[in-house]
DNA sequence: CCGATGCTTCGGCCGGCATCGAGGCGAGGG
DNA sequence: CCCTCGCCTCGATGCCGGCCGAAGCATCGG
């Protein structure tokens, strides 16, 4: 065996708490100053300190200093993935939570660079209802009409980078919802065409009176799916 | 934020050195006696029992009794993707090791239900030479051709219970083999075929003579590429 | 019915790691 | 130039959890 202990390794990374709320905090893909994290783990600045140097030592995350602050993401989306992973399998066995605070992100939000909560679960589907993808719990694919719907809303593949249609499990909903470089894409158009906005306080997001719209317009996609 | 903790404590659990090495031998998908994992883990069978009670509890393993053995296997794919993923992970850093009994190991073995190492990637290889299938490191298709030439060797896709091809990052070869349903029925083929067999003592796999001849014909996989 | 085997439970030891207080360094701002 | 703010390093403390020895239950064989 290569790594038997490597694995514990990381695994042992995670597996402390401030560590892991630090990790899910940057889940949604943005980059977070140390300061940030501190708080977001519960814990003092010099012991965020100490568990940053750890995660971007073992290859978790990727640092940029910019003036007096030092940022802080994920470092690749495999790392999302294995988050992501994770919080599939821990979600399971509780079913009790759902504070009120909650209810925002539940509606809508970004995992690690797309759409996640009930909008990302609501486009899905509605890709799906139209034969535009197909999805199921572990893969997906772009059908021949649905390149050419996603065309007509200004979203074309990439070269050939990253996997195109992807499914990505969301831990709220529990059902899959777009990622890949098409959920990317289609984030970003989102982002663009002003149909969301991100919350001030977190990592929530509004949807604009043109979201609405363009939601309903495009995708078929009503508000009242979308409400709690 | 739903489960913060939770995340901490799944990762906790396989962030001891014990635990991950009793899961990473489960990685081929057999189900082991808890002695069997005592053992590889190099620990004793009481600390390998409170062990094993914390991962079964968890939900990452399922037990059967039998007899006076009780087996556990991986409770689910989804464990042994995230094992992978870990794996993914942790090989990056370290790129030393290679000891000499692993080379049975990295010739042929079992991830959970399909094959790796070089022949799991020989065969991806093949498949994707010959425009069967198309696999990129997040995701895959079998093309409309690659269909045909399945079910030519007895290979059909099952109703639709989980995804058909799916790419699996082998951590010996650094590159991807072919996983998800499609994967477990070409593994249970060649076992079928008689081509693959276990080896005595572990996880490895032996290729039988009329294994090299199948693989030759059948898939133009020769000897050559699975050698070290 | 008795011994052997495999697994589990209990109790106590010990090492490792997270945590915080104090102090040092660099970057801005006045 | 000094003061403030953000971040990192060092040292000491304390707790959590893995580990094994011994003993308690099940199952299988004779």
């Amino acid at each position: 065996m290569p790594t038997p202990a490597a694995l514990a390794g990381i695994a042992a990374l995670i597996g402390d708490p401030a560590r892991a709320a630090m990790l899910a905090a940057l889940l949604d893909g943005r980059a977070l100053s140390a300061g940030e994290l501190a708080e977001a783990a519960g814990v003092t600045p010099q012991t965020a300190s100490a568990h940053l140097a750890k995660l971007t030592a073992a290859g978790l995350l990727g640092a940029a200093k910019q003036g007096r602050h030092r940022y802080h993401r994920l470092a690749s989306p495999a790392v999302a993935r294995l988050i992501e992973g994770l919080l599939e399998l821990s979600v399971a066995p509780r079913r009790v939570v759902t504070g009120p605070r909650d209810a925002a992100l539940r509606r809508a939000r970004t995992c690690y660079d797309h759409l996640a909560g009930r909008l990302g679960v609501a486009l899905a589907d509605a890709l799906a209802v139209r034969g535009a993808i197909e999805l199921t719990d572990e893969g997906g694919a772009v059908t021949e009409s649905g390149t050419g719907f996603l065309a007509g809303i200004g979203i074309t593949p990439p070269a050939r980078s990253r996997v195109w249609c992807r499914p990505c499990l969301d831990w709220s909903e529990r059902r899959p919802h777009l990622a890949g470089a098409l959920g990317a894409a289609l984030c970003t158009r989102c982002f663009e065409l002003g149909w969301v906005r991100r919350q001030a306080g977190g990592r929530a997001l509004d949807i604009t009176p043109a979201g609405w719209r363009g939601l309903a317009d495009v995708f078929g996609v009503m508000p009242e799916r979308l409400q709690g």
